[in-house]
DNA sequence: GACTGGCACTCCTGTTGCCAGAGTGCTAAC
DNA sequence: GTTAGCACTCTGGCAACAGGAGTGCCAGTC
């Protein structure tokens, strides 16, 4: 009973100071929910909630407001993330069934996740790690250069400009690209590497400068240069609770203008569980201590590709955004896995 | 010697409301510049400058700040925008030369903008309008599905997948190549509808779904959808002149999400003057009436492609951001020619 | 043992009044 | 045309103050 209490109590401040942003007393609570005791008990279990840190008070005589750590045991406890309304759901089903390609179902989503949570969201395109080669094409662009295209299942597609100091021939050009396309068709961007380079062997002297050139910009781009893409949207929900805290606005800006930070925040995938939430200082990125990110795998086929998410204060409204991103991320999945290629 | 005079003392305000951000007064104005005169005088001065609309005080004993019309006065009286350090020039330089391809130029241009002049920066992708077809690829994906994709001059790739109710026949699409080809490469966009819409006429009618379903996606590619693109960066720049004016920086991000306003800000390429600014209210979207816009276009081969700039408060420090602007511009615009198509 | 009412205490917040400083406009003199 | 002087006005900061909100603790009740 008591145990039980203390936890509603808990509850019931970080849903009160989700809501108002201000800091929340024993009466206001009593008020509020029906808790059937009277302020004074309310009263005890706070100082004890206290004593546990999960809540703080800013001062004497101000109210309480969640810690971290009260934000992490309130998410915790909704283990059932609240369904969205019909309504909901079929907006975010139109919206998205309008794109025509991969970058448009990425700018879309990342609108529609702004839109419902009404904070700053982040999409990352499906990762090429775990994405397979469609299809290769080199296609000759003058006497001393070439474009490399690779088409991805995914939908991306990777292009690159090959210089090269011979001039090119156009038959072995053909037939590099044929066997280039024998050996990564349908594989995994992974094992691109290997076979790539065991292809190279296989070739005469004399056409090696043109193959090696070629299998260098391969590697490249499969390897080092274009790992990650993030788009995101939103940023003006940022000015909007602004005023709760002034200062933190600019390095949350900085954070986002860095793709690497954001890829990051938007964590690993690839970890069973598929919604994640990090709050205040459990990302341990400079800045952004006040904030919190509520992140998602999608999936291709069931295998989750990349992530998506929304980062906002920590004093957001977790069960709204957590069942938003879920949802959407699902919608994008079911999209992804139904329109091969499209 | 009047009048003369007045100009000077409407450039001291200016220069100095710039620097500090305050209202400035006589006494202040007669101490830091060599005026010659006492602060009686420039009080005269001041008050026919306010009369005359180019100065306004926010109340009876604060100084004056200059109005949107001062600043364009100030700005107009700057003719000859004075040059970049040796240093500047060099950094801007290197920055430049590391670009690999078109993306990763806009990119370095946009980071290079931001970081000098301490202020949001957009650039604008060179214009498929202003460009030239270089190439045209027709690549099957699968039975009923292949992929358009159109290499222009200035070093964008336009890609497109088409679904064709047919199944693809690999003979007929080679010659449609072909002739695409011929019909289209080292011609200009804009009359690309034109000469794609005669060569219809030219196949038979059994060919005809494939070749219509092309060149229809080639159509709304070229003349609808991906009309122009833009990139930005250094939004965390808002946050530090937030200080000055907090409630602006909402319309500003919003401002900033919307490509079609950022392109109507950085204006229509083509006028003769290269230098553009936009003070206040000059620039007639909503919110933005505290912000003022200097942009330039950039050019491949003297001609003019897209433009770039940056865009702060009204109280920036114009001279730095001309001189900036302009430069980068040039730079971009000598990089785009001596490096075709990278 | 858990809950409650009461009470003293603390601290924030908003209001008021006040003063100094900055800057102006005006007038009279140079 | 310029200057010095002066009265006037407005802001910003500071101190004092009252009101309010909320707490912690204690003693009493079920």
């Amino acid at each position: 009973m008591l145990e039980e209490r203390r936890l509603a109590v808990l509850q019931a401040i970080v849903s009160d100071y989700v809501a108002t942003h201000e800091p929340v007393g024993s009466k206001g609570l009593v008020d509020r929910h029906q808790l059937g005791v009277s302020p004074a008990t309310i009263r005890n279990d706070m100082a004890a909630l206290e004593d546990e840190g999960y809540i703080t008070a800013p001062h004497t005589s101000a109210g309480r407001i969640p810690t971290d750590l009260g934000y992490r045991m309130f998410v915790d406890q909704i283990s059932q993330v609240k369904p969205l309304s019909v309504a909901e759901r079929r907006g975010i089903d139109r919206f998205l069934s309008d794109a025509v390609d991969l970058d448009d179902i990425m700018t879309r989503t990342v609108r529609l996740l702004a839109q419902l949570t009404k904070q700053v969201a982040v999409v990352q395109y499906p990762s090429l790690s775990r994405s397979q080669v469609r299809r290769i094409e080199l296609i000759p662009l003058n006497e001393h250069r070439l474009m490399i295209m690779l088409i991805v299942d995914s939908g991306r597609v990777e292009q690159r400009i090959v210089e090269c100091s011979v001039s090119i021939d156009e038959v072995l050009l053909a037939d590099l690209r044929a066997r280039l396309s024998v050996a990564i068709s349908d594989q995994p961007f992974s094992s691109v590497p290997q076979r790539v380079e065991d292809l190279e062997q296989s070739f005469t002297a004399e056409s090696r400068p043109l193959v090696h050139a070629v299998i260098a910009a391969i590697l490249e781009t499969v390897t080092a240069k274009l790992d990650e893409r993030v788009v995101l949207g939103g940023a003006s929900n940022l000015a909007r609770y602004n005023e709760d805290f002034p200062m933190t606005i600019q390095p949350v800006l900085e954070a986002l203008e860095e793709q690497v930070v954001l890829l990051r925040l938007l964590g690993e995938v690839g970890t069973e569980t598929k919604l994640s939430v990090r709050i205040g200082h459990e990302n341990e990125v400079e800045g952004l201590s006040t904030t919190s990110i509520v992140s998602s795998h999608y999936a291709k086929e069931n295998k989750p590709v990349a992530s998506l998410g929304v980062i906002g204060p920590t004093n957001m409204d977790y069960a709204n955004s957590m069942s938003t991103v879920q949802a959407v991320a699902q919608y994008v999945s079911r999209f992804l896995s139904n329109n091969e290629l499209k």
